[in-house]
RNA sequence: GGGCGUUUAGCUCAGUUGGUUAGAGCAUCUCCCUUACAAGGAGAGGGUCGGGGGUUCGAGUCCCUCAACGCCCA
């Protein structure tokens, strides 16, 4: 680092303003943060950081954890590591596309050719009554990309403004170019070693978005319904079976009861006959069937429910799906409805949605004495996807699958281990990881019907009839990629024979953006291109991220990389709280209560918002609050007013790590205070080792505002020295006692300055340039220096205590009688042990100073008493 | 229903392996323009540490139990 440097450019009045755009535009020209791309792994700290989504606005919340994030990053470089600290953009989804055709007013056909040249029809705002124009799949990324771009460099502003220090060069979108490419890349090595896999199966589908989701999208609402008592008719009289979902009645292949309920035990092998529909079902023991809901028996029916999946999986049952993927009645009813009353009551269901057929079929029951009593209105869980407005439906439906130990007891028990493997940060976050392992029910469903995604990168052959081959798909080589499926062509085929007999077709579906998303370590690493770059930085250092998405992005992640590398993808998570507003209520748009990140930094400053986010506690939900950001603001002020009276002394910074180069500090009390602040940087030091910013910003926080009312105070006569003027300070004929003053604040103010960088990039960065030529940020974190025994004093905070003591009795004095603390004091007269007796004789100058003290007497006594005499007529 | 967390001053929160009289900031009140800072400073008041029980010479801290609130999962 530059030490202190002779020329000091300190303001005749110091301001905060302008400072942020200052700072971050020398920060980019010279290349503080970047990241050193020859530095080995030892030497790196490496983050993977979270990409926010680019559709929506960046809001407190992300201000307040990549501010936490941030000052760990400053932390390590301070300390000497290569930080890698990477921005992403996540601008791969759904909610993009939807704001895309919103925007420009179009709609995506995968089965459209590519029009070069394309010019939407709106670039913003289309009238309401426009009919979305469609347009080809790469088409509408192209939009894609357009849109995102915008967005982005709203949002890099933004993170600028906020002072992160990331190495902006280092920059991924998870729709780019590479990211698909090592997004495909690494299917394909799923797929090669056998990880992933295609299956036709019953699955969750989302029937507005038209898709299938996974288990992790997963949501349970609470919703009302109702339990309606139905009669299936037995060989020996009615079976009622009690069902909030009778329009399901014509997918019904089975009753099923548990198999020690003794009301149900002589029909288990029988059969029985649907109501309106008359099919004959058979009934069957499970255990999963519930005795005590509703009467006992119950429906399977193809598919009402998760558990309708495992009974018609268990019992090898027929496949009657009534419900197609526009959530409507299919138009044909299953083939094993044949009774002429059953279809022409089918008839009447057929093209209806699940709503209005249930209220047709409840009719119906009605009419035919099937209904054996008016519906029971209940309240319970519905399964919905997280993003959608009706409840799943489930559909069968060819999807890809990773698998994630949802299937495999030994894959899950190594995918635990990994959870063992990574340090949590709270720890008891591990929970989260582990209890959602342990309740996987299935493998990872990575297909999804949608366009601006990655594409599947695979084709499929046709047969003579026209029909896929799925069991050996037609993969692009390494070098082609990205590629998309609905374009571009397999090796050995021409465009000609897409959709043809004999020819070929593209996998028509994306990727779940959680699949790309799970990459975020490799992407950023160039590993797809076989970057040197990964290995110096992978498994990363550390995974901050909000403790929402630990089932989506953190285990997603987590198998990929057991996958492709064998190990955890990073050696910690650090898992952020949320942000409440000051009713302690989560904050959301829909309540209107968010306040937006610019206007606060307007008004407060960057460094005083970050103060607020930084003094919140690793992990824990946190109060949004103005006020602590007024105090982050007067702690900014105040570093800026102290440095000015410091560096007016114009003392050294006698920075090394033996004692002796601490320069001529010779008074006990200057270095009982260097003593303290070693402390202080000692307790700092080992916070940020345990992620714990917070610690570290309220330890050098308490010290600053202790060094500041008490220290200064004390020593800043001395300081200023014999023959020092009104704010200046002597400059001939110095003392050794006012140069051990001098050196002291210096060395301290240089210790402060890089304590509460990392917090408060700006302020700390503006107060080091007016005496270095570096910027702090690049500095070296302080070195912890003992110097007990350098000042012969057996106890720093001892020595600190007792002076502090009788200065508070002697301000409490005035301050009671209403005077100025400028007043006059005659006499002060402390009686005390003789240890402290010792360190207030050592300190008496600094203390006559301080107070204005005329006379000072120091008398051996049992207890500390302090009697202080105001001066007369003061 | 299972898991996890939280509960300390009016508010927001610290409180490390159990150890003097439980702390800070904000807010409130009183006072002070003083040689870096009035965007400042000096002080004051304010708590049955959620309830109950236990271990201990000693519990905000450890154990049991109950309660409220929040989150995750089913």
């Amino acid at each position: 680092m530059s030490n202190g440097s002779p020329t000091r450019r300190v303001p005749e009045k110091p301001t905060l303003s302008g400072v942020e755009a200052r700072f971050i535009e020398r920060w980019s020209d010279n290349n503080v943060y970047a990241f050193d791309r020859t530095a080995t792994r030892d030497t790196v700290f490496a983050i993977d950081t979270p990409p926010p989504t680019v559709s929506g606005s960046l809001h407190m919340g992300h201000v307040f954890s990549y501010t936490h994030t941030d000052t760990i990053a400053r932390y390590q470089r301070m300390r000497g590591k290569h930080v890698f600290y990477p921005m992403g953009w996540d601008d791969n989804g759904l909610p993009t596309e939807r704001r895309v055709q919103n925007y420009f007013g179009v709609t995506c056909d995968p089965s459209l050719p590519y029009i070069a040249g394309f010019t939407p029809p709106f670039r913003g705002n289309p009238p309401k009554d426009h009919r979305a124009v469609p347009v080809s799949r790469p088409n509408f990324i192209e939009l894609c990309d357009e849109l995102t771009a915008q967005d982005e460099q709203v949002f890099e502003d933004l993170f600028r403004r906020l002072g992160l220090s990331v190495d902006w060069t280092l920059l991924y979108t998870t729709i780019s170019e590479h990211a698909r490419r090592t997004s495909q890349q690494a299917f394909l090595d799923n797929l090669a070693r056998g990880e992933a896999y295609t299956q036709e199966a019953p699955t969750l589908w989302d029937v507005d978005f038209g898709t299938a989701v996974a288990q992790a999208e997963l949501e349970d609402r609470e919703r009302p319904g109702a339990y309606h008592a139905v009669s299936f008719h037995g060989p020996n009289g009615d079976v009622v079976i009690e069902t909030t979902r009778p329009e399901l009645i014509p997918a019904c292949v089975g009753l099923v009861a548990h198999p020690d309920d003794a009301r149900y035990a002589p029909l288990f092998g029988k059969t029985v006959r649907s109501p309106l529909f008359d099919v004959e079902v058979g009934v069957y023991p499970h255990p999963l069937a519930q005795p005590d809901k509703g009467t006992g028996i119950a429906m399977i029916c193809t598919f009402g429910d998760l558990t309708d999946v495992v009974w018609w999986r268990e019992f090898d049952l027929p496949t009657r799906a009534i419900i197609g993927r526009d959530g409507r009645i299919l138009a044909e009813p299953p083939g094993a409805i044949v009774s002429d009353r059953g279809r022409a009551q089918y008839a009447t269901l057929a093209g209806k949605s699940v709503k209005q057929a249930q209220s047709a079929i409840v009719e119906s029951l009605r009419e035919s004495g099937d209904l054996r009593a008016e519906p029971r209105a209940i309240t319970h869980p519905v399964k919905f996807y997280e993003k959608g407005d009706r409840p799943l439906e489930i559909v069968t439906s060819r999807q890809w699958y990773i698998r994630n130990g949802g299937r495999d007891e030994s894959l899950r028990s190594a995918l635990l281990a990994r959870g063992e493997e990574i340090a949590w940060y709270p720890d008891h976050m591990k929970h989260r990881y582990s209890n959602w392992v342990q309740g996987l029910n299935g493998d990872w469903l990575v297909s999804r019907q949608r366009y601006f995604g990655v594409p599947i990168p695979l084709w499929y052959r046709l047969n003579a009839d026209g029909i896929p081959d799925y069991s050996t798909p037609l993969v692009p080589n390494r070098d082609q990629l990205p590629v998309d499926p609905s374009t571009d062509v397999p090796d050995g085929f021409t465009a000609e024979q897409r959709g043809v007999a004999g020819g070929f077709v593209g996998d028509p579906d994306v990727m779940d953006t959680w699949a790309t998303s799970s990459l975020t370590p490799q992407i950023a690493s160039h590993w797809v291109d076989g970057d040197e770059l990964f290995a110096r930085v992978f498994p990363m250092d550390m995974r901050p991220q909000g403790h929402d998405i630990i089932r989506t992005w953190l285990f997603s992640t987590t198998v990929r990389s057991h996958f492709a590398h064998g190990a955890s993808p990073w050696k910690r998570a650090a898992l952020s709280g949320w942000i409440l507003d000051p009713d302690r209520k989560k904050m959301s748009k829909s309540k209107g209560n968010v306040v937006t990140p610019i206007d606060l930094f307007d008004k407060y400053g960057s460094d005083a918002v970050r103060y607020w986010a930084a003094s919140a506690r690793p992990g824990v939900d946190t109060a949004f609050s103005e006020d602590q950001m007024k105090v982050g603001g007067k702690l900014a002020n105040k570093l800026l007013n102290v440095t000015r009276l410091v560096l007016s002394f114009e003392g050294i910074d006698g920075e090394g790590p033996d004692a002796g180069s601490r320069g001529d500090i010779n008074q006990p009390i200057d270095l009982a205070m260097l003593e303290r602040l070693s402390q202080v940087t000692a307790d700092a030091t080992a916070a940020f080792e345990e992620l714990d910013y917070a610690r570290a910003l309220e330890r050098t926080e308490e010290f600053f505002w202790w060094f500041c009312d008490d220290y200064v105070e004390l020593v800043k006569t001395r300081a200023y020295g014999v023959g020092g003027e009104h704010g200046v300070p002597a400059m001939v004929d110095i003392s050794p006692e006012s140069r051990s003053a001098r050196n002291a604040l210096t060395r301290a103010m240089s210790v402060m300055q890089r304590l509460l960088a990392p917090h408060m990039p700006f302020c700390t960065d503006e107060v080091w340039s007016w005496w270095h030529d570096d910027s702090v940020h690049r500095a070296a974190w302080p070195t912890i220096t003992t110097t007990s025994a350098a000042h012969g004093t057996t106890d720093a905070d001892l020595f600190l205590d007792t002076v502090c003591n009788v200065l508070a009795d002697i301000r409490r004095s005035k301050t009671e009688a209403k005077v100025s603390q400028r007043a006059e004091v005659s006499l002060v007269v402390v009686k005390t042990d003789p240890a402290r007796a010792e360190i207030i004789a050592q300190a008496k100058v600094d203390l006559v100073n301080a107070g204005n003290v005329t006379e000072l007497n120091i008398v051996n006594g049992d207890h500390l008493s302090i009697n202080v005499t105001l001066a007369q007529g003061s």
